[in-house]
DNA sequence: TCTGGGGTCCTAGGACCC
DNA sequence: TCTGGGGTCCTAGGACCC
């Protein structure tokens, strides 16, 4: 089977409530209740909601919220530690479902995909892959098709969720012109604010506007990307070779913030030793290393240095790691230490 | 919304070189 | 050293996504 797929259909596969369904699945006294997944599953601590059940965000709560506040809107969730371990097992047989089918096989997350298949019936395909997924995992699957990838996910959305939706050429304009720009995939609450602040509104308004003011605006590949993006247009190959990282990081947030100089460095030195594991497993060589500090309140610091020579040696990026620690003005409490690694870029 | 953890890509300024 | 223009690398920060 070929690993890219330009012609055909692009369908993005996306799985319903994954991590929370993964919990049901294993606990199903569970079903039908909110299920709150996050940290350590105490929601006394620093720790946000990594997926709740569609029930709990029937109470206001959802990916990203504090722990704490969706206690608050839903004081009777189930709350349950992340158990990434788990759900990336879970995520790789999902994955392995779609293998077994006569597509090219993008993975794009824990709990999505992109496939690239020539087929004449895109939704009879779609419904099938909807009940192999079930039969297979017991979980459940929303997929969108596109005529790109920009289009397939975003008809994601509208499947969801437990369905199916066509986006394309054809009913773009129908479904998405009166929408905020803040609906397409890739622009934000701060560049639709922005967006908004200069007239642009709608995805009808951005797909009107001036690439080249934009440009001015926004920079010479965002501005006008943007506008690409307000037509819908995308990318359409589907590639199914293996996902190469260009770093590795690990970060801690301290559920009480640490201001003691020698507990910062002992801290970054257990963190730099994790990323070494992660960096040894991946078998690449390291040039450059970051540290990231975030201070009481909120604000987040990065230095980082090119090493004079790429390196794999745990004990090397440690050092580093410390040494780029001590570039910082360490004067405030730290709430969060992170070391990251960058590989040399794949040839 | 007192705001996790793991990633990617773009921008912009300064250094440095020719 | 009253000083141009272009290219590239390094670094920090921002925005976005899952």
């Amino acid at each position: 089977m070929s690993t890219t797929s330009a012609a055909g259909w692009v369908l993005h596969v996306d799985l319903d409530q994954f991590v929370a369904a993964v919990e049901v699945a294993r606990h199903p006294e569970l079903r039908g209740l909110p299920v709150v997944v996050g940290g350590a599953g105490d929601p006394a601590q620093r720790a946000v909601v990594a997926t709740a059940s569609y029930e709990a965000r029937e109470f206001g709560v959802h990916s990203g919220m504090p722990l704490r506040t969706a206690a608050k809107r839903c004081p009777d969730a189930v709350f349950l530690p992340a158990d990434n371990a788990a759900y990336e097992e879970v995520s790789a047989r999902v994955m392995d479902v779609l293998r077994g089918l006569p597509v090219v096989v993008e993975v794009a997350g824990w709990d999505e995909a992109f496939l690239g298949a020539d087929t004449d019936d895109p939704e009879a395909l779609a419904v099938r892959i909807r009940r192999l997924v079930t039969e297979q995992t017991g979980l459940s699957c929303s997929i969108g098709i596109g005529d790109n990838k920009l289009r397939a996910k975003l008809a994601t959305g509208f499947a969801k969720p437990a369905g199916v939706y066509r986006l394309t050429a054809a009913n773009w304009v129908e479904v998405m012109a009166t929408r905020e720009t803040g609906s397409l995939w890739g622009i934000g609450p701060k560049t639709a604010r922005k967006l908004a602040a200069e007239g642009l509104h709608t995805v009808a308004e951005l797909a009107a506007a001036d690439p080249a003011e934009l440009a001015a605006r926004f920079g010479p590949t965002m501005g006008p990307w943007y506008r690409v993006l307000a037509h819908g247009y995308g990318d359409t190959e589907v590639v199914g070779t293996a996902y190469v990282p260009r770093s590795r990081s690990r970060e801690t947030t301290f559920q009480q913030d640490v201001s003691e100089r020698a507990e910062l460095d002992r801290q970054v030195a257990l963190l730099a030793r994790r990323v070494a594991r992660d960096v040894a497993e991946e078998g690449r060589a390291v040039v450059r290393v970051a540290v990231k500090v975030r201070f009481r309140p909120f604000l987040t610091r990065t230095r980082s240095v090119t090493l004079a020579a790429a390196t794999i040696d745990g004990v090397e990026l440690e050092r580093a790691a410390l040494a780029v620690l001590d570039r910082f003005d360490l004067d405030r409490p730290v709430r969060l230490l992170g070391v990251r690694a960058e590989f040399a870029p794949a040839e």
